[in-house]
Formats: structure tokens, C-alpha cells, sequence
DNA sequence: TGTGATAGTGTTACCCGTAACAAACACCTT
DNA sequence: AAGGTGTTTGTTACGGGTAACACTATCACA
């Protein structure tokens, strides 16, 4: 039962009768050595079942071709979306993505980019605009180079690539406006700064056509509960409300199918709207209104950019703002 | 510009007037070096930005400390939730998850485990059955644990963490029989190894009550729109249809969605099944009618089976049979 | 005062793949 | 035949943290 250690390069160079750096060479490129000694090395790889190591590249040269990927959540549709964007890159540039995800923790966070930095990725791609200190100065100190997503607002780190969240939101609110809601209440969780933005952005459209804006919000996690319990919250608060915009496609469910529940007419008697534009969302009846975010390109554009600069490019643009689509659906 | 290299215990020894040694010591145990070392180099630590790099450790030891977590997709919300189950142990136990996905091909997923063991992981949580021989031998070469998850039929490498996913199905298939329904239609997509066992217990079920089983079968991936789709195949091909099972909740709410455009009574005039258990399922009017899943609890039991195996201690058991359960909501 | 124990620090060697350089050899050219 | 060129293989050293061992200083106690 000794566990064999797992062959190395010289394990298959002493079988051959070579040196290691002899089958090294073979590994990389077969021509530069003889066709007698790649018949030889091939065979002795296969037989010993040769595991390629990276361990001794990093050390030596602090260049592991892994990417670290920080995101808030996975459960999360979104970022499961942006993760395949930034793969759709990563991969197919020889990249290895090495996922950490932080609960909307700045702490978390900090932990999490300590441990990538620690196996020595390439560079970083973060979903969040605000860092400790902590964060920015190792980020400075290890020298990788970093994208941020999410948000094309904040100032960067580096480089940036995201949308403008107040912008998307307010221009929903003002469509919600032109259809005739006037007493529209926005809901929000979490309460991370995109969710403030967005919140603000509803403000905005909201005041400048001079109606009350309303927000219902905690900072517990959204769900499909939430929304529903919030609806409750709206129309005993707010009996006149007809129309209810949400942080997102989450809690605008919730607050839908609670509305079929109660057998309040959508959108007849009550206009909903979500934010990112779920599969979800465009499959049900009535189709829910919602904001489409920019979800898989961001990730591949995010990862793209850090590509670049991992070959050597310098950056090329600070701040990249993807539009957002709108689908208003029929819940409006 | 030039990029200063960052910082290694060398660096920190040389600020200090120590060697690396007595800073690598002070590191892991302060207690180790002289009280009035112990200020100076966590100045020197804290001034220089130490990062630690696991690097040289992996190259001696072939310890990473990282856990290799291969899962078919991250959009399905099952393996969301299994990967936070094995998060919940993993990151407590100090271990780095590297994710990797291959979309339910075998020779991606051989790519990924090869990519994964020359980073060195020290163990492997896989979310398949059935493997290459290419897999098997890499596995068996690298000599690393291995737990395998979603099956608990299947014969495993070494230990598997699953549940039967053939019992639950005809379980759920025999109530919805039991309730009075005589022509379910079974909706399948993907077609992978769970998918056919989940169609093989309905069809048992269906012949063990002289039921004709019929199966809507595809080999692309499930969605909400090919739920809809397999609805409107399932009434113009078998027009007494008088409920459907889906070999998931995507495809039952896509299903249940197309009822409710077409004016079609759930579950008057049509039982719907999903499975999995998904919120989404849970919060919906009427609430679908699901397999409730272990996706968290399997994830966790399997990260712990490998962290004891990393901590020295041999298996306990090879396979270990989770219990679904069954939430028949309000749509049988 | 010598002996042994202990605490604190230094020295050396190692893990493994590869860059850089060296060497050996075949073959061609003038 | 000497020199040049190219091909193939070997040798050496390196990266950064740490195990193992060596050494020194300090102190207690017989």
C-alpha cells in the first residue's frame, strides 16, 4: 500500500535512457529530438502515465496560466453567466480560471484575493468596484493586472467592464412612467452598491416627473419569497400603487406569481418590472418586463481585456460601458 | 515602469538583518523567534506587502491544498448548490476549490482533470459515473482520493455520495399513478447517464401497473422553451395525455407555463412533475410538483468523505445513499 | 565550575522543469 | 583536410519556502 509517488520527468528519461531534459524537449516540441529517442519517450510517457507538473514552471517563473475569479455568489444566475463569458476566453487562451466566491463580504473578499494571489494567478477579475485597503495595496504589491466588472461607473482599479446600473434603471422607470404608472414602488435587497445605484436611478426618473419615489428594502439576500412578501408589504403601505420596479428578476417573480395568487390582474392592475433578464422571466406568462444586462459579454470581455494584458498589451481602454436591452414584455 | 518583483521572505530577512528561515519560522509560529524579532518582522512584513506563495510548498510536498471540483455546467442551479455544499466544508477546512466544468462531454472532462492534477490538487470531487480509461488511469497514477457525486448506483472509483435517482423517479411516477393519472408522458432532455436512470424508473413504474410509458426524448439541453415545445408534442402526438413528469424543474415550469397560455387546468386536466426542487418551483402558483434533491448535503458529505481521506484516514464507506424527498405541491 | 537542557538562529539540501550554455558529432564547402 | 554549420543531447543553475540538522548563548543545578 506505499503510495507511489506519481511519475516524474526523470522517472521517464531513466526509463528511455536519457536525461529529463531530453524528454522536456520532447514534451514541448517531438522535432527537436531524434525520431529513434520520440518513439522511445513517447512510449515511456504513456507507459508510466506521465502527469505534466506545473508546480516548478510557477515557482520559477511566477506564471501559473491560472486567472482568479472573484464573485459574490454562484447561486446567483448572473454570475454563472458571467463565469461562462470569462471561460468562453480563458479557456481557449490556454488559461486555467481558479473561482472564489466572497458573499458580498469586502472581508471575504480580502481573504479570498489573499489565497489566489498565494498560487500565484495571472491576473484577477473582480465583480466588485469597492476593496479594502488591504486589497488594493496587495493587488499592487503582487503586480497582476485586474479587470473589474459589473459596473462601468466607479473608478477602476485598472481597467473596467460593465453598464451603467442608475442609467438602465432610470430608463426603465421613465418607461414605466410614459405607460401611465404614477405610483410606482421599487424593491430592493441585498443593498450592494449596484442595488443602490439602481435604487437612485429609480429616484431620479421618479422625481423628475415629479412623483414620490417609494422603495421597500432590506439587506437580507432576494428570493422569490421576498418579492411576495414585499407585495404585501406595497399594497398595505401603499394601497394605490400600480406598478412596482425590482432590483431583480427575483423578487419581480415573487411579486408576480403573488399577484396571480391574489388574482390581481398583471398588468391590468399592476405593472411589475425585474432587472437582468432571466430565462425565466422570458418564458412565463405574462412575460415579465426586465432590463437584459450584458451578462455573458461582460465576462467575455472582462476576460478578453486581461488576456491582453497578459500578453503584454498595454491597456487599451480604462472604462468599457456595454449597453443593456430592454424587453418590456407584457407585465407592463 | 519596471515591475518590481514581488516581495519573498528573502526580502523580508534582508530588511530585518535576519535569514529567511527565522522569518518563514515567525511566520507559521511567532512564538518560534525572539519577542523583539517578532515586532520587527511583522513590520517588515506588513511594510513590504509579504504575500505568501504556496508555490515552493506545492513543488516539495506536492501539497496545494487545493480540491478539484469538476461539474457538468454552473448555469444548472443543482450544481450551484452541490458546489456550496462542498464549499462549506472545503473553505472551513482550509482548502482552495479549483472548478472546472466540461459540459457533460467525457473528453472535456478528461482535459479538465489533467489541467487540474498538474496544478497539483489533492483530491478530486467529480459529478460523473463514468469515465475515460485515460481518467481512470490518471487518477490511479496521480494517487490522489477521489469521491464521486449524483449517483449512488453507479460503481464508484473509490467512494461516491449520491442518491437513486431510478427509486425517486418511479416513486414519484407511482404517485402520480396512484392519483388517479393513466397517461404520463415523461419529458427528457440531455440524455446523460441520471437523466436515463430517471426515465428507466418511470418506465418501470409505468409497466409494473400495465401502463404504456411514453418518453419525449433530446439530446440538447433542457430549458423552459423546450418544456413548452415537448408540451405541444406530447398533445398532438398522444392527445389523452393526463400528466407529464420532466426529468427536471426547467422543463416542468416551461411545461406548466404552456398550460397556463393555453388554457389548459393544472392539474385538473394536467398533472406536472419536476424534478430537483428548485425554489423557483416551490414559490410558483400552483406550487410544482417535485423530487426534492440533496444538491447541498450531498455536496458537504462528499467534501467531508475527502477532507478525512486527506487527513489520513481511510474510507469509511464506499457509497453513501442520500434520501430524496417529495414535495407534491399543488400540481398533481 | 562543569554538565546538560533549552531557546533562538543559521546552514544546507531538496522539490522538478527549463533557460542558458556546452559539447559531441555529422556533413558540407573550399 | 581544415573550418564552418547545424543537429542532437548533456550539464548546470535557478526559483522560494521549509525539513533536518548544526551551532551558539543562556541558565539551572549538582
Amino acid at each position: 500500500m506505499s503510495k507511489n509517488k506519481r511519475p516524474t520527468l526523470q522517472h521517464v528519461a531513466d526509463q528511455v535512457g536519457v536525461t529529463k531534459m531530453t524528454v522536456s524537449r520532447y514534451l514541448r516540441n517531438p522535432n527537436q529530438v531524434s525520431p529513434a529517442l520520440q518513439a522511445k519517450i513517447a512510449a515511456a510517457v504513456e507507459q508510466l502515465g506521465y502527469i505534466p507538473n506545473r508546480a516548478p514552471d510557477i515557482l520559477s517563473n511566477s506564471k501559473s496560466h491560472a486567472i482568479g475569479v472573484l464573485l459574490p455568489s454562484l447561486t446567483n444566475q448572473v454570475f454563472a453567466e458571467v463565469l461562462q463569458g470569462i471561460e468562453s476566453v480563458t479557456e481557449a487562451a490556454g488559461y486555467q480560471t481558479m473561482l472564489a466566491h466572497y458573499g458580498y463580504s469586502q472581508e471575504a473578499e480580502e481573504a479570498r484575493i489573499a489565497t489566489l494571489l498565494s498560487y500565484n494567478v495571472d491576473g484577477l477579475i473582480l465583480a466588485e468596484s469597492q476593496h479594502t485597503d488591504r486589497v488594493l495595496k496587495m493587488i499592487k504589491t503582487a503586480g497582476v493586472p485586474v479587470v473589474e466588472i459589473m459596473d462601468s461607473v466607479s473608478e477602476p482599479i485598472e481597467q473596467a467592464v460593465g453598464f451603467d446600473n442608475a442609467a438602465a434603471s432610470r430608463q426603465m422607470t421613465e418607461h414605466m412612467i410614459a405607460r401611465g404608472r404614477r405610483h410606482i414602488v421599487y424593491f430592493a435587497a441585498r443593498m450592494d452598491v449596484r442595488t443602490q445605484q439602481r435604487m437612485q436611478g429609480y429616484t431620479q426618473a421618479m422625481e423628475a416627473r415629479g412623483l414620490e419615489p417609494r422603495c421597500l428594502q432590506t439587506t437580507q439576500s432576494s428570493s422569490f419569497t421576498l418579492g411576495a412578501e414585499f407585495l404585501d408589504q406595497a399594497l398595505s403601505q401603499y394601497p394605490e400603487t400600480d406598478g412596482i420596479f425590482c432590483t431583480n428578476d427575483d423578487l419581480a417573480i415573487g411579486a408576480l406569481f403573488e399577484c396571480q395568487k391574489r388574482g390581481i390582474a398583471v398588468p391590468a392592475q399592476m405593472a411589475i418590472a425585474g432587472f437582468h433578464g432571466h430565462d425565466i422571466a422570458r418564458a412565463m406568462h405574462p412575460r415579465l418586463a426586465t432590463v437584459i444586462t450584458p451578462r455573458f459579454d461582460m465576462g467575455k470581455q472582462a476576460a478578453q481585456a486581461l488576456v491582453a494584458r497578459l500578453n503584454g498589451q498595454a491597456p487599451k481602454t480604462q472604462k468599457t460601458t456595454l449597453e443593456v436591452e430592454f424587453d418590456f414584455g407584457e407585465s407592463l
